[in-house]
RNA sequence: GCCCGAGUGGCGGAAUGGUAGACGCUGCGGACUUAAAAUCCGUUGCCAGUAAUGGCGUGAGGGUUCAAGUCCCUCCUCGGGCACCA
């Protein structure tokens, strides 16, 4: 009987402690409270056929064990966990098996949540959200809408990655190496129409608002790249024999006196003026062949550059020079102007490009230490000017300060900011993802919207938003808000329209409407046209959202997640405000975050929100790899599952091991022998807890228990704080250790113990709790505190060295002063044979720490 | 090519400029057991030595310092990001 209660029955106990949480709703945030909140907040994961593996919980475990351990120090602590369920897997099985996606995402969502649920997470279950739920969508189809009220968002034709296996447009980051990512399809460009968002208009904001945030250094600078911000000059070159001007977008106004020709980009609208009547064919031809590359091709060929001149000239603005213009594929239509001046003595590309085609080469700057002769171009740093007239002798600097003030002066050009950051196309040819919520009309019907008064017109941006179809003008209207949630319709087939239309443009009765200019209500074209004078022809918007609009705003559901009027309560935003901690993987570096960063800094310049950032804190987990040291695939056979591990070893060693494998950032392998090690850990702890006769009531009375317990809260609570769970782990393992081998300990001591656990392995810290007399739960006892007076030891060992290398060592009181110390070391018998017949030149001591001889000879 | 980050035993990893290798895994030896499992005890960087002990050791080379895994410079390897953005 005895031997039996000893067991750890970790299901039973896990099952037990689940339960008790879920029923005590011991994990429900408050809203109404007057203790100070913790947010700790994951990213929300795609609910995918395969179930969770082992790396998904890394970063749920780690935000688990702040939410606990903040719990536990009095906090209101909220940990939300939800659904991000759009997205491709489940619309191709759709396509496939012809399931519809929400049935997929149902199983798919319950799986996930089981798993995650037999981890036992602090999670509070009743705010879960999915994006794909009507009432969470509609709140995404609002954001939408507002920012199409405030003009951005708009529709152009974009050259997209179509892949001709999914009939799918892909955004940039589903394809790699020119292939996507699902399915690893070939994947070409195309132009389509699309739904674009402006955030290019936030470049700035987006770039600023870095500065603020606690986030690891090299995300930050990802971002910072991404954005791409330069300083510069807009120059006007006029065209010879032409009223035209070429403009072009230089970091290097500097150097324009180096300029030696000229370039514009294949696309370019003023080429077909620029190319003289001897030059066309071959222009022509060249236009032609860049069109047919991918981008991924111009730049796979960046090595060997292109180019054709066109046979005109522009005239330098600064010293009225003729310089050739060429079109060259190196440079690209959708930055700066789309045009170049190039100066191959100062710039790599176009140094490259001047030899290939033996254009004069001119250098303009000399390098401050170089013996200019024999000076390798191109040379791209700064110096002094040469060879650039009146600028002749003044630094690269103040060069381009001048040079940017005369051009001023004269009106052909002026400083200008560009960013790398494109505006973000935003719409998706797919059926799985929240419909626009965006009707068409003709212009008369638009202009008849602009005039009435009703819903409508308030929503209306300041500039129109069209797209040409069939030879159309086309003009988008808003739905109202009170039309919200515009629902996805049934289809019979999810395969795209493969016209690089989504689904639903083969839905002709949802297509196809009747809109109320005044109401924004709509009914099918089936219908016959309701009575009314408002009431016109429209098509609605087929495209959907891709699937990062869901997860631009989900931080703020949680916090209101039922909420029917509004996206938030500004109540609830107001003190809940943004999480406090993120984690999540470094892979969102750029685009959700910039996105989401996007999204909530709107809301804020809209007044719904009352602070620009959403993410204050953000902290990548690394990965987790097979136990052979490669990323975890199905395709290599090397998946763990949280499950088998769960049955094998318990949820509370899982934990326990994530945490303990290394720095939560490291990438790191997993290991089956490794997991038992932690695991034979709670075993002794709860064999520790259980064996009732090395146990008594009174105060800890071992000195040496009662120091090493009140260093172990001391070690833990930081390490917690610093993320460093691993070394929290340890230091647990050494105060376990230590009250194995103790005689007797005080059930205080234990008991502190379990509660410095329980952020990590709380089913068992809750059992062995209970078990020890402590009222459930135990995350619910105040967090121990470290009584840092006990770590001061009366004696203290002091090491003795010679020329830094250990030599000895020795104890001494706390209070004992420099002389006794050193002489007491010059004594030491093996100091002295290291010291003897030869000169000591310095005598360091480091109180309570070391002494070290330097000696000589 | 450019910008980051990281290199510590057989392995995962610890170390405010101050005793390198905590903790865990593995291996080895032992206790308990009829035996095994479980548990416990000891040991485990390398070289020399029976041992005491000594020498060498944090990717390589140099430097700063009484003292360097830690700071500085150069280089190598691995990982991540960007890659004609003018």
């Amino acid at each position: 009987m005895a031997e039996e209660e000893k067991q750890y029955d970790f299901l039973t106990i896990e099952k037990k402690w689940q339960k008790f949480w879920e029923s005590e709703k011991t994990f429900q945030a408050e809203d109404n409270s007057e203790k100070t909140k913790f947010y700790a907040l994951d990213m929300f994961p795609y609910p995918s056929g395969a179930g969770l593996h082992i790396g998904h919980p890394e970063g749920y475990v780690a935000s688990d064990i702040l939410a606990r351990y903040k719990r536990a120090c009095g906090f209101n602590v909220l940990h939300p966990m939800g659904w991000d369920a759009f997205g491709l897997p489940a619309e191709q099985y759709a396509i496939k098996t012809g399931t519809h996606p929400s049935v997929t995402t149902k199983t798919n969502v319950d799986n996930f949540r089981r798993q995650i649920k037999s981890i036992g997470f602090a999670i509070d279950w009743q705010r879960e959200i999915n994006t794909t739920d009507p009432n969470y969508y509609q709140w995404t189809q609002w954001i939408f809408l507002k920012l199409f009220q405030r003009g951005l968002a708009y529709v152009a034709e974009k050259p997209v990655w179509w892949c001709p296996n999914l009939l799918a447009v892909l955004a940039n980051e589903e394809v790699v190496d020119g292939k996507s990512e699902v399915g690893n399809h070939p994947v070409e460009r195309r132009n389509l129409r699309q739904v674009v968002l402006r955030i290019t208009a936030y470049a700035e904001k987006l770039l600023d608002g870095l500065d603020d945030l606690d986030w690891p250094d090299s995300t930050k600078r990802q971002q910072k790249a991404w954005i791409g911000r330069s300083e510069g000059a807009e120059v006007e070159f006029s065209i010879d024999n032409s009223t035209e001007k070429l403009t072009v977008y230089t970091t290097r106004p500097d150097t324009l006196f180096g300029a030696t020709y000229m370039v514009v980009a294949p696309e370019h609208p003023l080429l077909t003026k620029l190319v003289v009547p001897e030059k066309a064919d071959e222009v022509k031809t060249y236009v032609e062949s860049a069109a047919k590359k991918s981008d991924l091709d111009r730049t796979d060929l960046a090595k060997d550059k292109s180019g054709v001149f066109t046979g005109s000239y522009c005239i330098n603005p600064i010293n009225g020079e003729k310089i050739p213009v060429w079109v060259a594929d190196y440079v690209l239509i959708s930055y700066g102007t789309g045009a170049i001046m190039a100066v191959p003595a100062h710039d790599e590309r176009d140094h490259e490009f001047a030899e290939k085609f033996n254009i004069p080469i001119r250098r303009v700057i000399t390098h401050p230490e170089g013996d200019e002769e024999k000076e390798k171009l191109p040379y791209s740093g700064l110096g002094s000017m040469v060879n650039s007239g009146a600028y002749d002798g003044l630094d690269t600097n103040s060069c381009k300060i001048q040079i940017i003030a005369e051009l001023e002066s004269k009106g052909t050009g002026k400083s200008a900011i560009n960013y790398k950051l494109r505006d973000w196309i935003f719409s998706r040819q797919r059926y799985w993802g929240e419909p626009i919520p965006l009707v068409w009309v003709n212009r008369s019907d638009f202009e008849k919207a602009k005039s009435t008064s009703g819903i409508i017109q308030g929503l209306l941006p300041e500039n129109e938003v069209t797209s040409e179809k069939d030879g159309e003008t086309l003009y988008a209207l808003p739905l109202p808000p009170s039309e919200l949630p515009l629902q996805l319709p049934e289809v019979e087939n999810y395969q795209p329209a493969g016209t690089g239309e989504s689904p639903l443009a083969t839905i002709t009765d949802w297509l196809n409407i009747w809109f109320d200019l005044e109401s924004g209500k709509s009914v099918s074209r089936t219908e016959p046209k309701p009575d009314g004078e408002n009431w016109v022809s429209a098509t609605r918007e087929t495209n959907t959202m891709p699937q990062w609009a869901g997860s631009c705003w989900y931080h703020l559901r949680y916090l209101d997640p039922t909420n029917l009027k509004n996206l938030v309560d500004p109540k609830k935003e107001a003190y809940w405000g943004s999480p406090d901690f993120y984690i999540g993987g470094a892979e969102h570096a750029v685009l959700h975050l910039l996105y989401a960063r996007f999204w909530h800094r709107f809301l804020y310049d809209e007044g719904i929100l009352q602070n620009p950032e959403p993410y204050k804190k953000l902290f990548h987990q690394g990965l987790i790899l097979g136990e052979d040291g490669n990323k975890m695939s199905k395709s290599v056979g090397n998946v763990v599952s949280p499950d088998v591990v769960i049955d094998a070893y318990g949820a509370d060693s899982l934990r326990l091991f994530e945490m303990f494998l290394g720095p939560l950032e490291a990438v790191k392998p997993w290991s089956e022998k490794g997991i038992e090690g932690v695991h034979r850990f709670l075993r002794k702890i709860h064999r520790e807890c259980l064996n009732n006769k090395k146990h008594f009531v009174a105060k800890e009375t071992n000195q040496e228990t009662l120091r090493l317990l009140h260093e172990t809260i001391l070690k833990v609570s930081d390490a917690i704080r610093d993320l460093r769970f691993n070394v929290a782990i340890s230091q647990m393992m050494i105060l376990a250790n230590h009250l194995q081998k103790a005689q007797n300990f005080s059930l205080d001591t234990i008991k502190s113990l379990l509660q410095l656990l329980a952020p990590f392995a709380p089913h068992l810290a809750e059992e062995m709790w209970e078990k020890l007399g402590g009222t459930p739960s135990i995350v619910n006892h105040p967090w121990p505190q470290a009584r840092e007076e006990l770590l001061v030891s009366e004696k203290i060992t002091i090491v003795y060295q010679v020329n830094g290398k250990l030599r000895g060592q020795a104890q001494f009181s706390k209070n004992v002063d420099k002389g006794t110390v050193i002489s007491a070391a010059k004594a030491d018998p093996k100091v002295q044979s290291f010291i003897e017949g030869k000169e000591i030149v310095k005598e360091i001591y480091v109180p309570g720490k070391l002494v070290n001889l330097a000696v000589k000879g």
